[in-house]
RNA sequence: GGAGAGAUGGCCGAGUGGUCGAAGGCGCACGCCUGGAAAGUGUGUAGAUGCCAAAAGUGUCUCAAGGGUUCGAAUCCCUUUCUCUCCGCCA
């Protein structure tokens, strides 16, 4: 979310850069700069009359101590009218925020300055490119044909267990992913992330902090009878491990990586899409978070950019590195590379890993407007 | 699932209706003392947000969370969450 202030003090800023993603604010920013000063006003008359009360209340306190039963008992009936007023702030308040929430939830992050502008993933620029992707002149099979022919990956038998979407991993297959996990935590914690083991379902406050609810419902595994939901990525609880925390600027950076299972209903999905491990509902994942002090965020996103890079190096694939344009990068992302490795058989690129910058968007999220009493 | 006990500042812990945003201690910061340090000693030490151009100042809210009683709630009542103890259940 959005800082009031930075709307209150900058408003054609932020009207500009959401042009950037295609996004109209003009309307929306008016009513929430109306908004805002009517809140403010609306504050001090609250804030006023309880100041009253509190006042009157110390001398009712004082004068019954005195004995003066009479005397208190006129402060009292003033105290009565005060409540009706109060009552009446509160209302008007408490409406009035909520009207403001509910639009500045609206409003997407910034786009950082770089970020091209553009509709869709042909508008994304190209950053960099390793290796030779058409290496390969060599008769090529698909990974489904690969892993049915060596036996290491058996997504019938996922059918038969659960559904589709859900393989089973056998032999060298499961060893294979094992090793891939362990290799990814492994550079993680040499390079300073310290290794989370998260819960794989979170409650509702969790889902609603990390923005899956109330957008992605329908995409997340849910347990009615426990109201929990199955993780979507080990972000959220990883995310949500510092939900209501204040740091202090010395605990800056706090790294974590951490490896889960993630379960994604993929809802809508269709066709060569969902081929083979394409799109899966449940898949194996290493995250890395970094929290770091507003001044060195695109320092440190430049950083695990770079680190996510090596491991693509360390693993010899020709990869590229995408930057995000304004119509492709996600509501709460300021400026986002996506690494995509390119698949022969396929012949397209693959997204296998995304580096985002959420500024203080993420963690204002889910902080509600704090003028209710 | 049943019965009981509990949740207070960075930490420990007092506080059962007003003078309590909260004693005392620890920790921390600054000063005194010292050649320097320790010990001792003095002072200070929560956060969010509003008003004000800003500072100074000042208002409001916050004692797990939400609601209620009252002129007034950390304190009384209700609900929820979490922790601990006992009983039950446990693929």
């Amino acid at each position: 979310m959005l800082q009031i202030q930075l709307i209150r003090e900058n408003p054609q800023q932020v009207i500009d850069r959401l042009k950037v993603k295609n996004f109209n604010a003009e309307n929306i920013i008016h009513e929430i700069s109306q908004l805002d000063v009517e809140i403010r006003a609306s504050k001090k008359l609250l804030d006023d009359n309880l100041m009253a009360q509190n006042q009157y209340s110390k001398e009712i306190g004082q004068l019954f101590r005195e004995g003066k039963t009479a005397e208190a008992n006129e402060l009292k009936a003033k105290i009565v009218d005060l409540k009706l007023a109060e009552k009446k702030y509160q209302e008007i308040l408490l409406q009035k925020a909520e009207e403001i929430q509910g639009k500045l939830v609206l409003l997407p992050n910034l786009p950082h300055s770089s970020v091209p502008h553009g509709k869709g993933a042909e508008d994304n620029e190209i950053v960099y490119t390793e290796g030779d992707a058409s290496d390969f002149d060599h008769q090529v099979m698909t990974h489904w044909d690969l892993v049915k022919k060596f036996d290491i990956i058996d997504f019938d038998l996922g059918s038969k267990i659960t559904g589709a979407g859900f393989p089973v991993y056998k032999g060298k297959g499961a060893r294979l992913q094992r090793a891939l996990i362990n290799f990814f935590l492994e550079n993680a914690t040499e390079n300073g992330y310290t290794e989370i083991q998260p819960p794989y379902l979170v409650n509702e406050d969790s889902a609603y902090a990390t923005g899956q609810l109330p957008d992605k419902e329908g995409q997340m595994y849910y347990c009615a009878i426990d109201n929990l939901y199955l993780i979507p990525t080990a972000e959220v609880p990883v995310t949500n491990m510092y939900r209501d925390v204040i740091l202090k600027e010395s605990d800056f950076p706090v790294k974590n990586c951490a490896y889960s299972a993630c379960f994604r209903r993929e809802a809508g999905s269709y066709g060569k899409d969902v081929r083979g491990l394409n799109r899966l509902h449940q898949f194996d994942k290493v995250e890395i978070v970094t929290i770091e002090h507003p001044d060195r965020s695109y320092e440190t996103l430049e950083k695990m950019k770079t680190y996510a890079m090596s491991l693509l190096t360390q693993l010899g694939l020709p990869f590229r590195v995408l930057r995000l344009c304004g119509g492709d990068i996600s509501f709460t992302s300021a400026l986002t590379y996506d690494l995509e490795v390119y698949s022969k058989a396929q012949q397209r690129w693959l997204e296998v890993s995304s580096v985002s910058n959420a500024r203080d968007y993420q963690a204002r999220r889910g902080q509600m407007f704090r003028l209710i009493v």
